[in-house]
DNA sequence: TCACGATCTTGACATAGCTCAAAGATTATT
DNA sequence: AATAATCTTTGAGCTATGTCAAGATCGTGA
């Protein structure tokens, strides 16, 4: 079977030039140095990213604050719950779900980071992480040191501009998530999720037709507050009704306007 | 029967100065004037709004640019969905609620806003308000324009610190209803949510224990994601369970250590 | 390559919470 | 004070989604 999978495409278009770096430098003692050729100035999310509308003085600026770290793979945390919170990240490059454990074990996921996405805001009010951040997949990110990108979003207006720009959205979406959440069925919470992920990969530039989700539909269920099985099952359904295509993690959407109206217009 | 409401109370002092001045001033050209007697450094909210740790003179400052409107009475929109987004409104006194109206019609809660909260943040991202928000009793805000903000933000750390602050707040709030909403029984969801309102009351120096809701069954449940018999059952039962008393929105939180057991611990 | 664990699918059944309905209580309006 | 409108409560039955169970499939590491 072929893959769809554009998500990968990006993933390793993204970091390639580090993977390739630190495999060709034999003696292990620093595998992801600060200058591995990537930068803001260069990085293809620039856009989409804290640097939006930054001159090339300030980005640069902006780049000797930045961290870019070994790449994650799978399974990787981020970090965890409780930990002291100290940077935000932005992911450049595979993806990230964010999920906190309650107390009677099981886990729920409070959201879905993919490139040119910023994580960890969770931390900011009480410098500590409400949630534990864990990759999907291989992945890389950029770390910004939170007192530094303070200090450096009082020199530069753009920049602080930027991040209040950045967090209220994420409070725009998590407000939109509640409503989702509060209101639609399994099949409008599906859908909905479907056209979601569809705008955010269009957003980097993939296919907002076909593409691949890293979550399993365990974390999709959790996230939407469904079981595993009403997951797998509105797959299924939506496929018979061919709305959509299902492949395992590969996803076609077939007919987009009819999976806007089963969300209830005005949205995406 | 006697009133146990004390958010009245808090309402009564905090506004009483604006509308004595109000009705004093027999010709109505500009109602409610800027300068009411009411400041940041006089506001009893100041360590739990915008002002914390911000010195005699910067607060000063931030006085400035705060505008003290006229009391909203119930009902009063302080914004509506799709207006553009100009400035941020702390909550002086009374309540407020904010909604979305679904395209089929039923409005779906957001928030939640009491004395010392933040409202507006949802229209930081795109300059336009994703809800509406409307008082739910007479009520009073500081608003603060928000370009304003910004730029007295670059010349005062503290208050660049503290929005960021506010606003990671805001983010934290949002996805522990994420969690709630996407794993808490409805029992489950009444008992946060009460103690949640509690804790919120106790933050303004207000009983934790009895206190009066200023939003109907029905608010409850659009926010909850219940309907309101749910939400009008489940008061029953917890009140024949004996761990809450309701007369009608008086509610008394009797046996609090059994509400955060239903909860499930490590929350409160 | 094989085998194991994780993930996904499908079915049968159970139930929490929704819907519909109607009456009582509270608040607002005339 | 009377009336209307809104809000709240309670009951009875229904249904969307959860639970439990069993197989099928996929991916991974030996």
């Amino acid at each position: 079977m072929q893959s769809i999978n554009n998500s990968t495409e990006l993933n390793n278009t993204l970091a390639s030039s580090e993977l390739q770096d630190n495999r060709s430098n034999a003696p292990v003692i620093k595998l992801c140095p600060h200058s591995s050729g990537v930068s803001c100035g260069s990085c293809r999310l620039n856009e989409l990213c804290l640097p939006i509308a930054l001159s090339e003085g300030e980005m640069q600026q902006l780049d000797d604050i930045v961290e870019r770290n070994c790449p994650y793979k799978k399974a990787d945390h981020l970090y965890r719950q409780h930990d002291e919170f100290k940077s935000i990240f932005a992911v450049r490059s595979g993806s990230f779900k964010t999920y906190v454990l309650s107390s009677s074990g099981s886990g729920r996921v409070t959201g879905f980071y993919l490139p040119g996405e910023i994580i960890g805001m969770d931390g900011i009010a009480d410098r500590t992480h409400a949630n534990s951040a864990v990759a999907l997949e291989h992945a890389s990110i950029c770390e910004i040191p939170f007192s530094q990108l303070e200090s450096l979003s009082l020199k530069l207006p753009s920049l602080q501009h930027n991040f209040f720009s950045i967090m209220g959205a994420e409070i725009t979406k998590d407000q939109k998530i509640h409503t989702i959440l509060s209101s639609y069925s399994a099949e409008q919470r599906i859908a909905s999720f479907l056209l979601g992920v569809s705008s955010r990969y269009a957003r980097v530039g993939l296919s907002p037709t076909r593409f691949h989700l890293p979550m399993t539909r365990g974390d999709i269920g959790e996230y939407l507050g469904l079981t595993v099985e009403t997951v797998s099952r509105l797959f299924t359904a939506l496929q018979k009704k061919g709305l959509i295509s299902v492949d395992n993690r590969e996803i076609a959407l077939l007919e987009k306007d009819e999976l806007r109206a089963i969300v209830g217009a005005d949205e995406f």
